[in-house]
DNA sequence: ATGAATTTAGGACAAATGTACTAAATTTTC
DNA sequence: GAAAATTTAGTACATTTGTCCTAAATTCAT
């Protein structure tokens, strides 16, 4: 059970490097080191490979709200809701070629496609209950229109899948600096939901700290 | 000067079907009811072909951009400003294609690559002077902290960018249910920056007429 | 109308690619 | 330690694909 593990890891770093569309094969054959014949024994294609990783991301995402619910929701404010999108948005880059073909993965693996559209309900439900206890801690105006909290579930759940993407294409930087660059975008949609009280607890990351 | 229109048209179409990715020479040369070798002799590539309709876009941009400049700015509102987005919003759906390969589209295409930047970078001003007017005719709130305007149109730009992913990943619309949906949540991105009058004009439009 | 230029069809050809197969090597089991 | 099971390498094969070439057909200019 080493080599499958391997060949992941391998196809993760390639997939992401130069798209998982134009990598053959041998390319990642040769990218872990085993032949072509080795690599169809534990991954009979390359979807397969994609959807394994798949399953890894929505593995590490699903550990990562686990050990988010486990906090009281008295501690649950602005400053914390943007920490943990940071450790999302830092676990989402690491399989980014996943977000970046998105639609064309989706159209052949119609099975994730499947899975990920239960996996939108549930964080659409996750992050309107996210509203809810903001709001009953009094960080949040009560909306200014009916279904205003959920346009906003719905506005960052959008940027939430293509920061990425618009990241790949607009901007030069590293990884770390994407990750923070849009983090901090993703927090200002929130901060025109929140109370005076809310917004001072976060102003100084708006202002870039 | 004929078949090259027919060889646009009929690729716009197929590459919005199937994914610009997944389009073969021969596919398209039975599509457009031409010979292979023909299709050669007008496009020597795909590349050449998506880049022609990547520019076509371009100009059906332009020339929206060009009708709404011609408008007196007093005349500015959010319902005005939907009404264009709207707009773009369905030309941009009819090479969607652009937008679902986007990130693998300007891999290939360096030239349209640096071309888009530069898009965007005009887009970004463009959308900062729309919010001045906006401001400047009382529609608008003044920011609640330093750059928050700033912020609203890096998240307009993106959700323009990318709505039409999102749609066709998560909903099963059509094409009109789809501009709709996502012009109207492009719209409610502003709802929170809108002084009360401002907010009381786009009023029902939020509610879903 | 006729020669030139352009457009079109059809297919050839080589490179690339996914898949399957066989045999060797390694690990596991008893 | 020997047999069985698993893993691995290497390669062959058929298919697909982009590109190119030639000749026919059509259009255009004079």
């Amino acid at each position: 059970m080493k080599t499958k593990e391997l060949i992941l890891d391998r196809a993760r770093i390639l997939f992401n490097e130069r798209g998982s569309g134009d990598i053959t094969v041998r390319d990642l054959a040769h990218a872990a080191g085993i032949s072509p014949g080795n690599l169809g024994y534990h991954f009979p294609t390359l979807d397969a490979v994609t959807e394994a990783l798949y399953y890894r991301l929505v593995a590490a995402l699903d550990a990562q709200v686990a050990s988010a619910a486990a906090l009281p929701a008295v501690e649950l404010s602005p400053l914390r809701a943007y920490a943990y999108a940071r450790e999302s948005f830092a676990v989402l880059y690491a399989y980014r070629f996943l977000m970046l073909d998105f639609v064309r993965i989706m159209r052949r693996l119609p099975g994730v496609r499947a899975h990920f559209r239960e996996l939108m309900e549930r964080r659409r439900v996750q992050f309107t209950g996210l509203l809810d206890v903001l709001a009953a801690g009094g960080w949040l105006e009560p909306p200014r229109y009916p279904g205003q909290y959920e346009d906003w579930v719905a506005q960052a759940g959008l940027i939430g899948d293509f920061w990425i993407a618009s990241a790949e294409i607009l901007t030069d930087g590293g990884e770390a600096e994407r990750i923070a660059q849009y983090s901090r975008l993703f927090l200002a949609t929130l901060a025109p939901l929140l109370t005076e009280r809310g917004l001072a607890e976060i102003r100084p990351l708006l202002a870039g700290g």
